[in-house]
RNA sequence: GGCCCGAUGGCGGAGUGGUUACGCAGAGGACUGCAAAUCCUUGCACGCCGGUUCGAUUCCGGCUCGGGCCUCCA
């Protein structure tokens, strides 16, 4: 098997990954803040996640990989005046903070579900670790922060080579952040909070007692803290959407620097992690994904549309982690289609038995391609066609086919052998007509077909297109018919 | 204003110093009563101007255009 090359956002180059305990690997990847329901963007970050740890299933590593769930602490601001993400859509939907992270987090673990993302080792939820999270700050606090009226907040000039991860921290760039809502006291523009007091005669939903007074942790501190309890210092890599390389992670890393080596950076690595991946946006024509912008595209809305959610999986596959990907709807069709055929021709090998042995020499060449494209920083669009090769192999062993193409689906995670036809008819919610009545159509036109009355069997099938429904008789898999999308 | 990234066929999207993936759409064929679906085949591109080179889409410089970040975002 080809050595796994990843690319680290930390040194901007491809590394040739080396577990730090072998034969393991242990991940960790920054999941949502469960304030609103995630958007597909949202999304490719844990697709992304899912085929990294995936792949390193594939190469024989024991994975251990933990999700957070942010449900505390993340403001919606970086000035440390912002207000506290969940407590204002508490607010503003009049419920209690924990059932606003309950609903929301349970609508991610949908879509979670639905994208063929595996389960991790671990959901870690920030407000179970808060006694941790004090206890990390209690370590750090007299070299590395100080108190303000509004909570404890780290200087970042006690650690070396602060903001190294964002490549752009420069005094001047320090400066123009400073130029925003700035907080009265710090010492240095990038200074964060790790603990926010709760301001003197107010209660909040979600607070606790600490050293520094009734609180609630900053958002930084969590992914420290669950990182370090859960897997260690350092863990092999730490993922994340590519916005985190400027803020969240360089300060993730100066309070990982504080807590494991005095601030000292004796080694490149004192970050925490040893590799640090970030995936690009997907982006839309009308203007970047945001929640803050009202409409925002989500899973379900896809789905409500008649699109399988594999369909968005697809889509992402089909280009590189690190490029941003361009969503339109035309593109998702697009993705739609090509995983029907792939299911179709995966669904030609349903009643065969997958071979022990996946070898052949019909499928050296794609098997090598397989391997090459995934261990060269997951390059999924080229998997992907070497997958698509595998079921185009003619006149080969059923099962030795099948064992191919699931051992390379095991890393893509389409799922193409339990994808059937029922589930990938998707009706839309916009649809004008039952799946009796479209059943009903067809036993009356092949009636009519039976007894070579073509011009009734015409009316039917052109009524049938008329209300979005793909007539297909002769399908070599009896599918039959569709809705269209 | 500062920092960064990108520019590939109709759309999406890989990759490469010399024969330029792949998917979708399009075209042709097989199949069909005719279509559709499916299968087979297939046309189509490397922003502009210089430079390096035997040779550049690929390397270097400039330009133009587009995008991202510096508020929140995966």
């Amino acid at each position: 098997m080809t050595d796994l090359k990843l690319f680290n956002s930390l040194t901007r180059e491809l590394e040739t990954f080396t577990p730090v305990h072998e034969g393991e690997a242990r991940v960790y990847t920054c999941g949502p803040t469960v304030y609103n329901y995630p958007h597909i963007g949202n999304m490719r970050a844990y697709v992304f996640a899912d085929i990294l740890g995936r792949t390193l299933s594939f190469h024989g590593l024991k994975l251990t990989h933990i999700i957070n769930i942010t449900d505390v602490g993340h403001l919606t601001d970086d000035a440390d005046e912002g207000e506290d993400k969940m407590e204002k859509m508490a607010a503003e939907k009049a419920q209690s903070i924990w059932d606003i992270a309950k609903h929301y987090t349970e609508a991610y673990w949908a879509d979670i579900e639905a994208l063929g993302i595996r389960q991790p080792a671990k959901w870690s939820v920030a407000t179970d670790y808060v006694p941790e999270m004090i206890e990390f700050a209690k370590g750090i606090a007299d070299k590395h922060c100080y108190e303000l009226d509004s909570g404890l907040y780290f200087d970042t000039s006690t650690v070396a080579d602060y903001g190294r991860l964002a490549r752009a921290m420069s005094d001047e760039v320090a400066e123009q952040v400073s130029r925003i809502g700035d907080v009265e006291g710090k010492r240095n523009a990038a200074d964060f909070a790790i603990w926010r007091k709760t301001p003197a005669g107010e209660t909040r939903q979600m607070e606790w007692d600490s050293p520094w007074g009734k609180g609630a942790p900053g958002w930084h501190l969590e992914c420290s803290v669950m990182g370090e309890k859960l897997l260690g210092f350092p863990f092999d890599i730490h993922t994340g959407g590519i916005d985190h390389r400027e803020i969240h992670h360089p300060n993730e890393i100066a309070q990982n620097q504080a807590y494991c080596c005095a601030g000292g950076l004796s080694d490149a690595r004192n970050s925490g992690a040893n590799i640090w991946m970030h995936n690009n946006f997907l982006v839309e024509r009308s203007g970047k994904m945001s929640k803050s912008s009202g409409e925002f595209l989500r899973l379900q809305l896809l789905i409500d549309k008649g699109f399988h959610p594999l369909a968005y999986r697809l889509m992402c596959l089909q280009a590189h982690y690190r490029s941003e990907l361009e969503f339109s709807w035309e593109g998702l069709e697009a993705a739609l289609t090509r995983l029907k055929r792939m299911v179709m021709a995966a669904t030609r090998l349903a009643e065969a038995e997958p071979s022990p042995v996946a070898e052949h020499p019909k499928f050296a060449n794609c098997l090598k391609a397989f391997d090459e494209a995934i261990a060269d920083d997951l390059n999924t669009p080229i998997a992907l066609t070497a997958l698509e090769d595998a079921l185009a192999v003619k006149k080969v062993d059923a099962g030795i086919k099948r064992a191919v193409v699931e051992s390379m689906d095991a890393v893509l995670g389409l799922g193409l052998f339990d994808l059937t036809r029922e589930a990938m008819r998707i009706r839309p919610v916009s649809a004008e007509i039952s799946e009796e009545e479209i059943e009903a159509a067809l036993a009356e036109r092949k009636t009519a077909r039976a007894g070579k009355d073509f011009a009734k069997s015409d009316a039917i099938r052109d009524e049938l297109v008329a209300k979005g429904v793909e007539v297909m008789d002769g399908d070599p898999l009896g599918w039959e018919w569709a809705l269209k999308v």
